[in-house]
DNA sequence: GTGGCTGCAAAATGTTTGCACGGAT
DNA sequence: ATCCGTGCAAACATTTTGCAGCCAC
């Protein structure tokens, strides 16, 4: 159960951390082909599962989409513009409080679940504005 | 855009509503194939999505898994057990305030989130504690 | 030296799609 | 008569896995 330290997992770390905005398994491993064209794919997603296995990394699921994958593994949560793209982070520490509500209500221990809030982002809904005001005239 | 009436979406919408506890695409295919083996998978696919586009279905995402599809299409939230495998509803109104507060932090407008919360329900953890003690005789 | 890790390719999984035909409107 | 829906199979996207050799410990 003792995990090796390659050059593979080093390399799959530093591709997460420079790859800002939560990169897919591709993403990484696309990085990383850049200077490793010898690494395989099937590398890459075995050191992504490790690294969130030992909690060095955070997996993000993503309904519809590939899963994404965080080097900040602290509890939050994640807001992703349907428009734009943009993939950001979220505090919400009142999440505990509603959490224990529901194993009131359930009888449930919980010990995960995963959760992206789609929408769009202020900077969108700004242009979109502008847009449609624009539209009117 | 004005769907028609087949007898295939008739069969799914009533495969549906026959399986309780929100079944997976695959599980509306294995039931229809029983009496109905000419139906297709990708016409089962497609009637779902169909059914879900006109609001007659709920579609629920579900990450590391098939996603499955709910007959009540009110707003409420999910249940799974990883132990027993049982899945179920839970209503929590509180959940409204937590979206506009989410909102007012980020920006957002938020169009859309799956969630379905995992842990271990009630049934589960009694035996598991009876299991435990069991296990100290 | 040994057993985990790798590269490769194949497989598994869940879902969508191109096509020619058939049926609902 | 239209043209949407169907059955079929192939394609798709993402991820996992079997295997033989390799390398970190």
């Amino acid at each position: 159960m003792k995990q090796r330290n390659t050059i593979q997992k080093r390399l799959v770390l530093e591709a997460v951390a420079a790859l800002l905005n939560h990169p897919t398994a591709d993403d990484v491993y696309q990085r990383i082909a850049m200077n490793h064209p010898n690494v395989s794919r099937g590398t890459v997603y075995r050191n992504l599962n490790a690294l969130v296995q030992c909690n060095t990394l955070l997996k993000i699921s993503m309904p519809d989409a590939a899963d994404r994958y965080d080097i900040d593994t602290h509890l939050h949560y994640h807001l992703k513009c349907k428009n734009c793209g943009e993939f950001l982070d979220i505090e919400l520490p009142e999440m505990a409080e509603m959490l224990s509500k529901i194993e009131d209500k359930s009888g449930f221990l919980i010990d995960r679940f995963d959760l992206v809030f789609k929408g769009i982002c202020a900077d969108c809904r700004e242009k979109q504005i502008v847009q449609d005001n624009t539209s009117k005239l």
